[in-house]
DNA sequence: CCAGTATATGTCAGCCTTGACATAATGGCA
DNA sequence: TGCCATTATGTCAAGGCTGACATATACTGG
């Protein structure tokens, strides 16, 4: 968002912040969010990379159409671990997986 | 393990695999623990390299001393989120995380 | 040898994550 | 428009992870 239209809100009564402070988020667990969204990012580009639908997916990693759903949309229901596990899952290697991360 | 000593073990009735395979892990699974135990080693890496007792890394990440050691130790009752967020409390960044998973 | 510090291991109640299911929204396409 | 495939959202029992505590073991200087 560009200045003019912060000062435009401002003058409104808004208050313009980024995501992490809405949600009063530390800095870690800022880092933390970001890091697991680039992990969701990867998974949804390998998908629509392999050409596979979420329920075909979810078959592969032994998971539920739903929980790729909430995996892909960064739910605050979804581990790491089970990003990673997914990824794996799916032929990611851990370089790609670094990278991703990087 | 050289050949000979494979061949010298064999004869007397044993098998000699890797921990993978005796643990019958499949290869997804070995990968994760892998990845898993490169994370272990960065994390003891930097708390010794910024000279800080289990105790006192406890303390910073909010956890307790035990729980620190089952992490370098790669416990299996830890996860690669408690790893990463305690990597990312003690000033570990993305690219250095990334760099110990690659 | 002992005391003191650091690390390792075992246990467990409480909370968090998971797969599964139901159901709702979305997006083409005829 | 209605139909179908796909994706999103809500819910929950079962199992996994966590911090905390107790205790054991390892290491070191005296």
């Amino acid at each position: 968002m560009n200045r003019r239209k912060q000062e435009k809100l401002a003058k409104a009564g808004w208050k313009v912040g980024t995501a992490a402070e809405f949600l009063r988020l530390t800095p870690q667990e800022e880092l933390y969010v970001e890091l697991k969204a680039s992990l969701c990012q990867q998974l949804k580009r390998q998908r629509l990379r392999s050409h596979l639908t979420q329920e075909e997916l979810a078959r592969r990693v032994k998971s539920s159409q739903s929980r790729i759903a909430k995996m892909e949309r960064c739910d605050p229901s979804v581990s790491i671990d089970l990003l990673i596990r997914s990824l794996l899952a799916i032929g990611t290697t851990r370089r790609e997986i670094a990278r991703a991360i990087a």
